[in-house]
DNA sequence: AGAAATCTTCTATTTGGATAGATGATTTTC
DNA sequence: GAAAATCATCTATCCAAATAGAAGATTTCT
């Protein structure tokens, strides 16, 4: 029973849903294109990493129109929720509270953002009583 | 150019470095029985583990006891902020604030975490201005 | 000291992730 | 409608991750 399929993106397959992301549906040329400006690789690695995400269901193909297109099957969102709840009880002991001290006290937010964030607390701590 | 070596531990090793930060210097027979409640492995993968760890510094051995001891060679806490760092730039644009807005609204946390939280969300903000 | 148990290293195998070349199919261009 | 360009698939390879068996070294027990 060798390595399991991860569970979460891997670095390459992360970059092609990030391109979807931020472009919408796409053909592989144009995918590749645009990976072109983070990463060096040939164009069948693109093809070939499309072909196994499918295989995954981690993209969809249009298979209607040429050239195909191709598109995330997961949102933005959802993908990045996946990966922080798996973050949190991999490396976290499953403690949501101590990865956000440590995020706020180590990585630094926007004013922005701070603001966001005392409001979301705010509704949290009033909901929760 | 295939696949380098990934950067962070992966799934398994970051279970053997669960074990040492938690119980401390161990035996390879230790640290595998403490892995035994968690999951199913022969004792030689584990020791094999433990090879490549060491091989990738990322746990230290005392060679001048017997049975031999194995430490991590990170704190936990250095290791989750590479972590942390690192699903930040992946998978969040970088921006530590929506990161943190997502955790705070999806995973919950508990009140006392929450009242932690809005004290060094003013220490932030006093140190902002 | 010899046998038993345990520890340590060596060797081997399997599969996923990543890479890219070669070949056949389809569309575009002249 | 043939040539050129692009698209899609098939095939092949390399390495890391993970698994475990076998053999050699050391300690422990009687």
């Amino acid at each position: 029973m060798p390595r399991p399929t991860s569970s979460q993106p891997t670095e390459v397959e992360l970059q092609i849903l990030r391109v979807l992301w931020e472009h919408g549906d796409s053909t592989a040329r144009q995918i590749h294109n645009w990976l072109l400006e983070d990463r060096d690789a040939n164009y069948s690695t693109t093809v070939k990493m499309l072909s196994v995400m499918l295989d995954k269901q981690m993209v969809k193909r249009d298979e209607s129109v040429r050239p195909q297109l191709f598109r995330a099957a997961m949102s933005q969102k959802k993908t990045q929720q996946k990966m922080l709840k798996d973050l949190i009880r991999r490396a976290y002991d499953g403690s949501a509270g101590s990865l956000v001290l440590q995020a706020l006290a180590s990585q630094k937010a926007t004013p922005e953002e701070l603001a966001e964030i005392r409001q979301l607390l705010r509704q949290l701590e009033e909901a929760g009583e």
